[in-house]
RNA sequence: UGGCCGAUGGUGUAACGGUAGCACAGCAGAUUUUGGUUCUGUUUGUCCAGGUUCGAAUCCUGGUCGGCCAGCCA
């Protein structure tokens, strides 16, 4: 049965006719779904939500789950995306290979191209199809309108010339756009699908997987509904705006069944597998966009510098920005899943990768925006190795060793000459702790000729040595810092969210429009030394600034981090209030 | 304008004719060598109008608002 991540969340509504299904028998207790990007584009977080629902429908109920490439338009696809995709849906954890426990293989669309013409020709001899001379403008042009039925003069051809004229079509005898195939339907139906729909198209085109073998492609509607007929899906889950071609696909499968029997006797042979549609609503986050075109222009708009920018919503951009399958996983369950068209907040994504990191992201210090301390009482060349913790969550992370000396450095914004209230960082005259090492006093700051203070002035107190006062006394803050002759030099990535609008273009119809200028900030940080040599794809907390990435550009000569995310921040919260 | 779909706190999501619950966010407090984490408490909700019923978020009717559809895209 059922076999829960959560054992404790309510059934979503798919969940809910899987369990019908399965208590009815209508599959036998199969359970069988799929993921069936075009290899149009990378694949982004909205995708991310079908691949989680698909293939945990088959982890839960003991089922399998396919990974199959829609590619019936050889004018969009291409193999790169094709590689792209399967290595991004085998990061999510939806593995589809067939030795894996859910695995139900890797399809192409295009592998079915036989098969579908041949139920192509089924459909022209039992009158539910033609070949159809009219151009896709006038095709358009005759679409009627809502009351007004459409029309095409080419319906009532005869059977035999539509035979002939498709299988011209096929071997190439006709040009682009000159005809199609259409089914039979019903031209006055306010269902737009319904009114004779497109099933071929001729494209003289190579495809990616059969070449130059086809001049004729299917279209989407056409294809979709054999693809999951030929691979046995029981549940074929989409979201929300197929739900109009649901009809349609259900009209296909029993036309082609039409004459069809279960053992196959008489003309056409048995009954195809008939799939259950069920469509759910999209994963919108707010402050993003996610559609292919939008982001494929910020790409070539030099807005992002790729597909897999730490800011972009791509699987890529998240992996490289340091999000982890578990946290996207994790996520998704808590959203849920409804036919409800909603936004998610953003911060969901941010909250979801600090739960997951905080329990395994070692910690380390490391100041992103240094400004000097200097120790008027330290000895001069002395050096002191403090132990740290390297993960309070975790004790078993163990500790350790931060070298501690006269000249620090720490973060700008934990030094104000002239403090608010309830500042209880370092100012002039106050104590605060040094993380795992000393309480240190301010006794004062040195200035550049603009006034800006360049250096901060400081006593320690000897006694309190690890961080504890033996005399009980207490300090309000606790800030980290490295020691400046050990530190080492990084490159850091400070990224924002791309878009200042919830909605971007809604404002202006424009998504440009809204467009955050200072999504990206680039900082020369200082790192405590047992940094160095981070291996790339590393996560870390620097303690007090947020979860950092070792990103792929990073080199042991020249480490680059992306900062992940932020840590909760009260006192910015505080500050910012005045 | 025709068809299809949807509407529960700020956000997301439960309830399947019988006490409107959970999560996130917010707020308040406790703990804390990260203003992090953790813990405790807490504010806030059934689109509207009728009807059926002992009883309606749930069923019915009408409306309002929102989304999708009129590609030889998927």
């Amino acid at each position: 049965m059922a076999d829960h991540d959560s054992t404790t969340r309510p059934l979503n509504f798919i969940e809910q006719i899987v369990e019908a299904d399965n208590a009815s028998g209508k599959w036998g207790g199969r359970v069988h779904t799929r993921f069936p990007p075009e290899p149009n584009g990378y694949l982004h977080i909205g995708h991310a939500k079908s691949i989680c629902l698909n293939y945990g429908l088959a982890k839960n109920y003991g089922g399998k789950f396919n990974l199959r490439f829609d590619d019936t338009n050889p004018a969009k696809e291409e193999q790169e995306y094709v590689d792209a995709i399967k290595e991004d849906v085998l990061w999510l954890g939806a593995d589809f290979r067939p030795n894996s426990p859910h695995g139900g293989g890797l399809f192409l669309a295009s592998d079915y191209f036989e098969q579908m013409y041949s139920f192509a020709l089924e459909l022209i001899r039992k009158g539910k199809a033609y070949v159809c001379d009219l151009s896709a403008e006038e095709v358009a042009a005759r679409r009627g309108k809502p009351g007004i039925p459409a029309t095409s003069p080419f319906r009532d051809r005869p059977t035999e010339e539509s035979l002939r004229l498709i299988a011209e079509m096929k071997d190439g005898r006709h040009p682009n756009g000159s005809k199609s195939v259409r089914a039979r339907i019903d031209l006055a139906s306010p269902n737009f699908n319904l009114r004779d729909p497109v099933m071929y198209r001729i494209l003289h085109e190579s495809h990616h997987n059969t070449g130059t073998k086809w001049c004729i492609y299917p279209m989407y509607d056409w294809a979709h509904g054999f693809e999951d007929s030929l691979e046995g899906i029981t549940h074929s889950i989409c979201t929300l705006e197929f739900e109009d071609h649901r009809p349609l696909y259900d009209w296909f499968i029993n036309a082609v069944n039409e004459g069809r029997t279960p053992d196959g006797s008489g003309p056409y042979g048995k009954i195809i597998h008939h799939a259950q549609q069920i469509e759910f609503a999209k994963f919108r986050p707010t402050y993003t966009v996610l559609s292919k075109r939008n982001l494929l222009k910020m790409v070539t708009d030099g807005v992002v510098k790729g597909w897999d920018d730490p800011r972009m919503p791509t699987i890529r951009g998240m992996r490289r920005r340091g999000y982890t399958p578990e946290s996207i996983r994790t996520l998704m369950e808590e959203v849920g899943v409804t036919k409800v068209e909603s936004f998610i907040d953003i911060g969901r994504l941010e909250n979801a990768i600090r739960n997951d990191l905080n329990k395994k992201a070692p910690r380390r210090m490391a100041v992103l925006r240094p400004l000097k301390v200097v120790i008027e009482n330290y000895p001069d060349n002395q050096v002191e190795h403090f132990d740290a913790q390297n993960n309070p969550e975790d004790p078993a992370a163990g500790t350790r060793k931060v070298p501690f000396s006269k000249v620090l450095y720490i973060e700008r914004d934990d030094f104000m000459e002239n403090p608010p209230k309830k500042f209880f960082r370092l100012a002039p005259g106050t104590e605060v702790r040094f993380r795992w090492a000393y309480f240190l006093k301010c006794t004062g700051v040195v200035k550049n000729d603009a006034g800006e203070v360049v250096e901060v002035r400081c006593t320690y107190d000897p006694a309190t040595k690890g961080g504890d006062a033996p005399d009980g006394r207490k300090v309000k803050g606790t800030i980290h810092w490295v020691s400046a002759a050990h530190a080492i030099d990084a490159e850091v990535r400070l990224f924002d969210r791309l878009f200042t609008a919830e909605e971007p273009g809604k404002r202006t119809g424009n998504y440009m429009d809204d467009l955050n200028p200072n999504s990206l900030e680039v900082v020369h940080a200082k790192l405590e030394p047992s940094l160095a040599g981070s291996p790339g794809g590393a996560s870390y907390q620097f303690e007090r600034m947020g979860y950092f990435h070792v990103d792929q550009d990073s080199t042991p000569a020249h480490l680059v981090f992306n900062r992940t995310v932020t840590l909760k921040d009260t006192w910015a919260k505080v500050a910012s209030q005045g």
